[in-house]
DNA sequence: GAGTGGTCTAGACCACTGT
DNA sequence: CAGTGGTCTAGACCACTCC
């Protein structure tokens, strides 16, 4: 009962409301909750209203909807937590750090035991990139490239823009994989990123594809004190 | 020119298109896109479905939209990758591995120096638990628990049952912060998780609150071998 | 001021799926 | 089969922001 305070309008406002019974146990992990045209009615709105409200609760991990079976409160709410993966040189700009790079390695060669290259015939492009902020490595870039997929990019200098930026911009993709781990940096990489020998780096490795033809594959290798954030 | 098809009905079949004509490059980076009431004429729908295709499409990174300023391609798209943040059991048991864990310590104590609980007074529920897989030790988890939040958890039995999982039932939050991050293994983590002593662990730490309340802040550190994945 | 996206409404039909 | 969410429509008004 108890409607609410009289004027409720805005998906956001209901949202907020369903979020805060969530919160408060008004309705309880599990529950069962009146269905869109019953909290239409309540909180006198249209029935798309409500659904924009509850679509995107179900959507952040909060509520569990069926067709038929109505809504559910989660009882083992999923959280879903939202990452940007920016631009590397957008990233290190947007702590107010100057960015840069040098290019260590830029090769056609048999990529043999990339992930995401397993059925790729012939050569590809292999580069080896550090990036800096405000002059200090601090990112190793393992990258190969699939040259079918955008020849032009064996026309780019990549000593003065970013594959990463490059690709980001030019190379039309469907979809992908990213995996986070942690590795022991080798004696190669310390030296590369001025740091200790077995120092703990994160690790992003990443796949892009267009339909089902490789784009490139990524290793970043981020150097001690890296974190990646984010707000649930 | 070339409208589609003919039959193109549904937000889902649109921001398809959408997403395709961005890929194929018909619409370029940096371009202005016909607006709302013009593609809801060339594709024989209303507005609103229109508009929730090039709403996900923007919310995704391709589009950035502006009133008045109508939408553009997105210049250098920001991907967003989803996680998942399951429960440690959950997480297991996907992989068919059986899940059990050992209490190492359960005190009360004063946070100092813990992210989230920079401004408690008083002592917090302090716990540090081995996770395991198939009896295999792979997740140590160092945890401060507001009492204030949720006393109840002073009266569970935590050996059998995870304040992970506890806490996500039965602890209402309205937010929190996650950080991903790599740390060498101290000799204890090493002893712990039956590892060599400064191995590269992949770490979690997360901050969940109840409005401007801290109920929980956790650190979990992944032996080596763990990847975290997800798509694009 | 005017153009464009953001949202709301009232009503309708459809698609799943539990009973 | 029937209940519930998913979506579409046609129209309206509002809110922001560029000119």
């Amino acid at each position: 009962m108890s409607a609410l305070p009289a004027i409720q309008h805005s998906w956001q406002s209901i949202h907020a409301e369903v979020l805060r019974r969530i919160r408060e146990r008004d309705w309880k992990p599990g529950d069962r909750v009146p269905d869109e045209a019953e909290l239409a009615t309540e909180f006198g709105c249209a029935r798309a209203t409500v659904n924009r409200a509850m679509r995107e609760a179900a959507q952040a991990g909060f509520l569990e909807r069926k067709r038929k079976g109505g809504t559910r409160v989660a009882t083992l709410p999923v959280r879903k937590a939202t990452l940007d993966i920016p631009v590397i040189r957008l990233e290190v700009e947007s702590r107010d750090q100057r960015w840069s790079q040098k290019l260590l390695l830029r090769e056609m060669a048999r990529p043999e035991g990339v992930p995401g290259f397993a059925n790729f015939v012939g050569k590809a492009l292999h580069l080896r990139v550090v990036h800096k902020a405000d002059g200090r490595a601090f990112l190793l870039e393992e990258r190969w490239i699939n040259p079918a997929m955008v020849p032009q990019i064996l026309e780019i200098d990549l000593e003065t823009v970013s594959a990463n930026e490059w690709l980001v911009s030019n190379a039309p993709f469907s979809g992908g994989d990213i995996a986070f781990s942690a590795a022991n940096a080798s004696d190669t990489e310390a030296g590369l990123l001025a740091i200790a020998s077995g120092a703990a780096l994160f690790v992003i490795e990443r796949v892009t594809c267009n339909g089902d033809q490789p784009i490139t594959q990524v290793r970043l290798a981020y150097a001690p004190g890296y974190r990646m954030q984010t707000s649930i």
